[in-house]
DNA sequence: ATACTTTTGTTGCTTTTGCAACATGTATTT
DNA sequence: AAATACATGTTGCAAAAGCAACAAAAGTAT
């Protein structure tokens, strides 16, 4: 119902024509935008994927959101008075449209632009996707241990992979990042699913964004 | 710009006169509905607050989501595959639209229904206010330790309220349902923060959702 | 008023997690 | 090839959180 399919290139060939959108390429390592709040900033990820990072006021790092391919992503779409820094970083390149979100009448042309034609249209499988992935976050975050975290992740990437044979989206560190634990607490808590059984690494070389490959073996 | 009076009444007088759509009440204690994966329900709680309630395979409880009037909820907006068992219980006595979420016309009427045309207008903004929630949750549950959950939680509250003296949601036992903490544990974190003279607690008689007043001192 | 249920409050003990430090291995740069 | 930076892997110890059990208070039902 959902369908990737459905929106998979719709904005890819965006060309602007309206004033209001603007297309950007970010190369790896890059910082994509910041949340800084009331510029009501929205932005769409074309192609590439992003971390979502915060750091709070004692400097703790916590990846809250891994964004790919027509992820939607942006300060308009997160709450204010956080105290919080929050920044996109380019895991890969990345390619990315952003606009100011005030509604969705906020084309001045008449007709309206092609881009908020399409944008209006999309906006409701953009949005259910986003809803969705992040009830999935809430739900990896609510897991009460951090063995739980690890299989309740594993079991997310092999299901989206329908494959039990997956690579993970994120370094280690990230990952501890990314389930908001400790990294030393997790690898930890690795050795004793790899020992017993629950998962086999394996290192693969010169892969820029993965480093590990798991075979897991749930129940 | 997410102006909860712009939609505050929009569906309260509601009158089906789209069989796709149906309005029911509920009472206090009652179950609104559970999540059944591919049945794509979709509602919109008009009146009253409610829980979303999570029992994993183990039979733990944790309270996903806090629901109060004009959020929307229901298993179209909810990853599927989890092993969960979920379900929406009611805190006050609600009143709730529900219908099947297929696509933004899935009204047969031509036209459209006073209900899908009204819907389709304010999906948006619904969906908006429900994506700053479940990230407000995200922040929440990203807190390292008990004590930033709890002083993280009395901030939102009481900046929703524009007042340091506001009264929980919950009771205590679902405070720590919701927070994703052992009770006790919490109780603990509750009675330092008491002594340290960050929060004092005054009990309510007699009040049916609420047991305690807190007033935060945030520095 | 009494019995019953639920919630609050507390504590000792155990388990899990976090912290700090460091060794090793792998990429990247010069 | 050497130097540097970063990621993985491991460990001892400390701190935090979870578990279990129970008492007291408040709310509800009879």
């Amino acid at each position: 119902m959902l369908n990737d399919v459905e929106i998979s290139n719709f904005f890819e060939n965006f060309n602007s024509s309206c004033s209001k959108v603007s297309k950007h390429s970010f190369s790896k390592g890059s910082l994509i935008t910041t949340y800084i709040e009331k510029r009501n900033q929205m932005c769409i990820l074309l192609s590439g994927s992003a971390n979502l990072i915060r750091y709070d006021f004692n400097g703790n790092k916590t990846i809250i959101g891994d964004l790919n391919k027509n992820d939607i992503f942006g300060e308009v779409l997160y709450p204010t008075n956080t105290n919080n820094e929050l920044f996109v970083e380019a895991k890969e390149d990345c390619e990315v449209l952003s606009f100011i979100y005030d509604n969705l009448v906020n084309c001045r042309d008449i007709p309206k632009c092609k881009f908020h034609r399409e944008f209006e249209e999309k906006f409701p499988i953009l949005m259910m996707n986003n809803t969705i992935n992040l009830n999935t976050r809430i739900e990896l975050l609510t897991k009460k241990n951090i063995r739980d975290k690890l299989l309740g992740y594993f079991n997310i990437l092999s299901t989206r992979k329908l494959s039990k044979t997956f690579m993970l989206p994120f370094t280690l560190t990230d990952l501890a990042y990314y389930l908001n634990v400790d990294r030393s607490a997790m690898m930890r808590e690795l050795s004793h699913l790899k020992e017993e059984g629950f998962i086999q690494k394996k290192r693969k070389k010169n892969n820029p964004t993965c480093c590990l490959i798991c075979r897991v073996i749930f129940n």
